[in-house]
RNA sequence: GGGCGGUUAGCUCAGUGGUAGAGCAGCUGACUCUUAAUCAGUUGGCCGAGGGUUCGACUCCCUCACUGCCCA
């Protein structure tokens, strides 16, 4: 932080790209075709349907007919081949890309020269009949050619695309223009979230939205982001989970509610994490945490039906089967079968040494539940890879479930896990005022963040109190659903705008 | 936070101490069914930033920034 040049501002006007010939040419092109009477930047223009539709039309047209009827379409200029008298061009709209063949003799002399100072990445709107190429490929022969936004930049590479993963994040524009994959991908998500909209909403659930910004910082672990608000003069938090609101309405009455939506994270970024992150959160009264755990399964399930059209997916190069019934299994029984370890026979400093052994420094006065959960985190994790529903979670680690009705060490709790990451966690809800209470104070008590005082939420104790019916809450990490059902290697490909550091002085030396 | 890799033309990438390269894009010209069009010519670089070693550094060393992966 103590480089001088780490805060100076970035002039997009002269600092972002630099003037070069690429760009020179470009700008002379838009003063030339001003000059000629041309308005670079239209305010609309009429199509008579997109390059798909357009495509499906005349799918079955043969080679050498040429249509009477005239299509309009509009889109981005990718490619220009120049033929002497004729271009060949490809325009590319947010369904595809169609061929354009453009003839001196058709358009004239003067809007064919016109045409000579379109560049690749212009926007353009063409009219023409449609014929098939001795290729066979469907083309536009055009009548008409109308600029509709001149592009000063260059665009990049038409074979190659754009591959800087950097770039692609930064100016995912850019990475949407180039990767047509990319766009796939949040369709996709897009169709993920409105899928469980459908599959939550046929069921019956309310979805709703809870504050964003809270009062007091919840999570026991998660670090929150903190902000202000001036006229109250209050200090806010953004939320790490919507939970304890959502519950209020259990209470409140509402008896299936769900939320979608951004929770935040002031922790680093990786492979899995970004800052901001959606997730969803939905609460059932009358029903336990092996309810949620079938509505999940349901939902993931249907999710691989309805999005991939099959319950085995590969993610990663590695196979995945999705079928139900998925595998369940407590967590003890997990560190036995998965990494050979029985814990449930060892005494808690025999826990610990097989942690320390690890190189994992423990705190002092650690708990035993902390100790197998750790176990379970170090030694069994990464091992899930088809999913399974790993339950019975020591009560030390689990503040908002309720104790398993068989053994108070225990709550009602699972986690379903795909290819060694956690997508969820669910649990039967802790109702017992009292209860609740005691296990946020110990929760802070235990709080090691350090950064960040703790404090326990009265209000929600308080609603509680007034009492809450049994409820099964389930929370899911949508976007590392999006990743499994996209095959995305980073929770960046399918966050449109994912969290970046400072540019300075690359962006400055561009 | 630690380890390893990357950062060279607008984009994709070569370049192991001796005058910075290719393809695409751009520019000039030829070409009226091309499609990664072709052919001929051509412009374009603070080699991420700073420091050091050296007669000489894109290249070796150090620091920093950003980035990707792995680990905590």
């Amino acid at each position: 932080m103590s480089d001088t040049t780490e805060n100076q501002p970035v002039h997009p006007e002269d600092g972002a790209v630099k003037e070069s010939e690429v760009i020179r040419s470009k700008k002379e092109n838009l003063k030339a075709l001003r000059a000629a009477g041309v308005e670079p930047y239209k305010y609309g223009f009429d199509r008579t349907g997109s390059v798909e539709s357009i495509k499906l039309k005349y799918i079955s047209i043969g080679e050498g007919v040429e249509t009477a009827e005239s299509e309009s379409v509009a889109g981005r200029l990718v490619s220009i081949r120049e033929h002497g008298k004729t271009t060949f061009a490809n325009v590319k709209d947010f369904t595809g890309t169609i061929q354009l063949y453009i003839k001196k003799d058709i358009l004239g002399e003067e809007k064919y020269s016109l045409f000579k100072k379109y560049d690749i990445g212009d926007i353009v709107g063409v009219t023409g009949t449609l014929f098939k190429t001795k290729t066979g490929e469907l083309t536009i022969k055009v009548t008409a050619l109308e600029l509709l936004t001149k592009s000063l930049l260059p665009m990049p590479e038409k074979f190659h695309g754009l591959k800087d993963k950097e770039i692609r994040y930064r100016k995912r524009y850019l990475d949407l223009i180039a990767n047509d994959d990319v766009k796939k991908t949040f369709e996709t998500r897009t169709r993920i979230i409105k899928e469980i909209r459908n599959f939550l909403d046929t069921k019956g659930f309310l979805e709703v939205e809870t504050p964003m910004m809270h009062p007091i910082p919840g999570g026991a672990k998660a670090k929150p982001f903190m902000t202000h608000h001036n006229a109250l003069d209050m200090q806010l938090f953004m939320r790490i989970a919507p939970e304890l609101y959502l519950k209020r309405l259990i209470v409140g009455g509402f008896e299936k509610v769900y939320e979608i939506n951004r929770n935040f994270r002031n922790e680093g970024l990786s492979i899995k994490h970004n800052p901001e992150f959606t997730m969803l959160e939905l609460y059932e009264a009358y029903t336990d945490y092996k309810g949620v755990m079938q509505m999940c399964e349901d939902v993931v399930v249907h999710l691989a039906d309805v999005i991939i059209g099959a319950r085995e997916i590969e993610y990663q190069g590695q196979k995945i089967n999705l079928a139900p019934p998925w595998k369940r299994i407590s967590m003890i029984d997990s560190i036995k079968e998965f990494a050979g370890i029985d814990a449930k026979n060892m005494d808690d400093a025999g826990l610990a040494g097989m942690l320390k052994a690890k190189g994992i420094e423990l705190r002092a006065g650690i708990s035993r539940g902390e100790l197998i959960t750790i176990l379970f985190e170090e030694f069994v994790e990464a091992k899930l890879i088809q999913p399974v529903f790993i339950t019975d979670f020591p009560v030390e680690v689990s503040p908002l479930s309720k104790v398993n009705r068989t053994n108070p060490e225990i709550v009602e709790r699972f986690e379903p896990y795909i290819f060694g990451r956690e997508i969820g966690n669910g649990f039967s809800e802790l109702n017992d005022a009292e209860d609740q209470e005691a296990r946020f104070k110990k929760q802070i008590e235990m709080d090691t963040t350090g950064e960040v005082a703790k404090e326990v939420d009265e209000d929600f104790v308080e609603a509680l109190k007034y009492g809450m019916p049994p409820t099964g809450g389930l929370g899911i990490g949508i976007d590392r659903i999006v990743m499994f059902l996209t095959n995305s290697a980073s929770i960046r490909d399918v966050i449109l705008f994912p969290h970046m550091r400072h540019e300075n002085i690359r962006h400055e030396a561009k």
